[in-house]
Parts: C-alpha cells; structure tokens; sequence
DNA sequence: AAGAAACTAATTGCACAAAAATAGTTTCCA
DNA sequence: TGGAAACTATTTTTGTGCAATTAGTTTCTT
C-alpha cells in the first residue's frame, strides 16, 4: 500500500479511537512514522481530510457500480444489496461523526454533505427503475433515505446493538430487509 | 378545564415557541394568570415540568388503550395504529426536545427515557403477539422501534419535510407504512 | 382569591485573560 | 531519505469577575 493510502487509513483508525480530535501527532504515533513524513504528502490537516473523504465515497461508489453491472440481480436484489453499500463503509468510519467537524471544518462538512447527497444517485435510480417495473410502491425517496439513515446514525449513538447482543451486520442486514419489504409491492410475493 | 390542566397546556405552547428556555414569566405571561397562581399548583419548575410528562404520556397510554381494545381490529392493523399513537403526541409537544433537558433537569430526562422506554410495551406485545400469529417476521423488536424513533427525531431535527413538501401526518403514516410492511410475513400479501 | 409588580438569592451568559494544546516548521542525526 | 525532538505561532481550552436573567417570594391592590 502507498504512503498516501496507508496515511488515510491511519487516520481512519485514528479517528475512530480518539474521536474527530486526534492530533497530527497522535497520527503520526498510531503509524510509526513522523510528522514530517506526513507533510510529505499532504500540505495541511485539512487537505488530508478532504483527501479522506473522497477515498471513502470513491470505495463505495466502486461497491455500489458492481452491484448495478452485475447482470444476475434483479431490480430489486440490487436495491437490496445498494443499501447496504454506504451503511457498510459506516464499519470503517462513521460519517456521521463527521458532520461534527461542522464548525471547525466547514469545507470537509461540505464534501461530507455533498458526497453524502450525491451517493443516493444510482440508488434513487434503482428505486426508481423499480417502480416504473412496478416491484417498487410508489413510496416518496427522501423519506425512505432519511429513514435509513436516521437508523445507522442510532447504531453508533446509541448502544443498542450492545445491549441487544446483536452485531453490526445483522443490525443492517434487517434494518435493510424491513425497508425493502416496506416498499416492495404485493405482486412480488 | 381546570386550572393544573390549563397550566400544562400552556407549558406546552411556550415550550413549543420559546423552546426549552422559557422562563415563569413567558408562561404567566401566556396564560394571562400571574406566577403566584401558577405556584399556588406546582411547588417548582421541576415538579411543573414532571407532571408535564406524566400528562403527556398518560395521554398516549389512553390513546393506545383505545387501539388495543377495539373488537374490531385484527392483530396487524392493531399495530399499524399503535405505531402511530406516540408520534402522533409529538405534534403536541417535541419530546425529543426534551433530551436537551439532560443537564439541567436530569429528573425529567431520566423520567422521559423511562416513560419513553415503558411505553413500548403495548406495542412491544401486539408485535409479540402477530409474531406468534404468523402474520409478522421474527425480527428484532428493539431494532423496529429505533428505527421509528431514529425516524421521527429526522423530522424536526432536519428540515426535510419542508423541503420536500410533506406534512407530518403523511410522513409519519410512510414511515408507519414502510415498517409495517415490512415486518410483515408473505402470507397476508 | 388572584393579578401586578417589586424584590432577592441564585444561576447563567459573557468578556477577557491566562494557560494548555496543537499545526506546521526546522534542526539534527542515523 | 526519514525519524525524533525541539520550536513557534496560532488556536483551543479554562478560569474568573461582572452584568443580566430568572425562579421563587413578598407586598400591595382590586
């Protein structure tokens, strides 16, 4: 792996144990490298952010162009499966913490909403696609979206899945079975 | 009405407007009484503010009371409805508004979260009880009711009910929807 | 009995300064 | 070339005193 990639992953880890607050220095530690190594790389903090940011939807846009080429799914495995897409990068880094770095970091809360918004494309398509075929009901999008998720948002503020014993995937893989049998329409059943 | 009645419901619309930080005034003020009526009721804020709770939670337990006991309704729609109950009350008054009150009434939020928690019962046991029926999937109850919860937080919390041109009522019965058919087994399709 | 208004003790918000932490640079060394 | 550590300018946090606000009480009035 490449230094640039090893360093985002890093901060990735980072980010996940010390909070949105780690420090230059705590990256630095938690990679075994020094901090000049880092501003190798990236000319400040926050361009390393960005950089972050884009490497993470640009996984999961690759995860999500898979599902829609792959010729054996039908409409509606394919929804199925793009759901849980975006949730399952939420493993990695929750992107809900980083709508904290609101104030601090208004150009990486940007990117985040942006990318975030713009990552609903090829599933609102697919949902669309599904309701013109008639598998979908006519359901409106944004809430069906807000309710996904609204529902991985809890998964991390809350300690439900803890308290439940239940692990993250089971977690998402019914959170996004109830959804999809939501919408679906009788005739498919 | 009388008069602790009429004290609870103007709380309620000062809350509503003035948001958690109303004052004994703003309230004397809107009920057109002066403080010492309001004293000559509740001892302090505190106990106004419990009984607030109490008052609105005992209106959900009436309500739910109403759905459980009609003869008339099967197991599934019995649901469909008690799911609706609780978000409807939230029209009155934002009780997730109230988990702002954490640090400075932590009297009333732990008795939210408890009444919160204990009025899931009802619903928690017609679930039980479709589940025993055949009529709902064995899924995992305290994921079904975060995901109510998570949903209904979004709605005021972000404003995407405006932005999409949906009223509450028709939001809240697609969510309802979504998840109710969603739990649902194939057979009654 | 209840409202209006004044009153007080306590709480809260705020300005501002001191102290601590940190991003980014530089020096030295292997 | 890159790590360790020192360094500095800036940012963030923390503490504090002061002013404003507010819960609850009291007084006076109708």
């Amino acid at each position: 792996m490449e230094l640039r990639e090893e360093i985002l992953v890093g901060t990735m880890r980072v980010f996940n144990i010390k909070g949105l607050k780690f420090t230059m220095d705590d990256l630095a530690r938690e990679l075994g490298i020094s901090k000049k190594t880092i501003y190798t790389v990236f000319d400040n903090k926050e361009d390393m952010f960005l950089a972050l940011v884009d490497y993470l939807f640009d996984g999961i846009k690759e995860e999500e162009a898979k599902v829609i080429t792959d010729p054996n799914l039908s409409t509606v495995d394919r929804i199925r499966k793009i759901l849980g897409v975006m949730p399952a990068s939420y493993r990695d880094l929750d992107l809900g913490q980083l709508y904290l770095l609101k104030d601090k970091y208004p150009k990486i809360y940007a990117k985040v909403e942006e990318r975030l918004e713009s990552g609903w494309e090829n599933t609102i398509s697919l949902i669309e696609t599904g309701q013109k075929e008639g598998v979908i009901r006519p359901i409106h999008i944004p809430i069906l979206k807000m309710m996904l998720e609204a529902s991985l948002e809890q998964f991390f503020r809350r300690d439900i899945l803890i308290k439940n014993k239940i692990t993250y995937q089971t977690a998402l893989d019914e959170v996004v079975g109830i959804l999809v049998d939501g919408i679906l329409t009788g005739q498919t059943h």
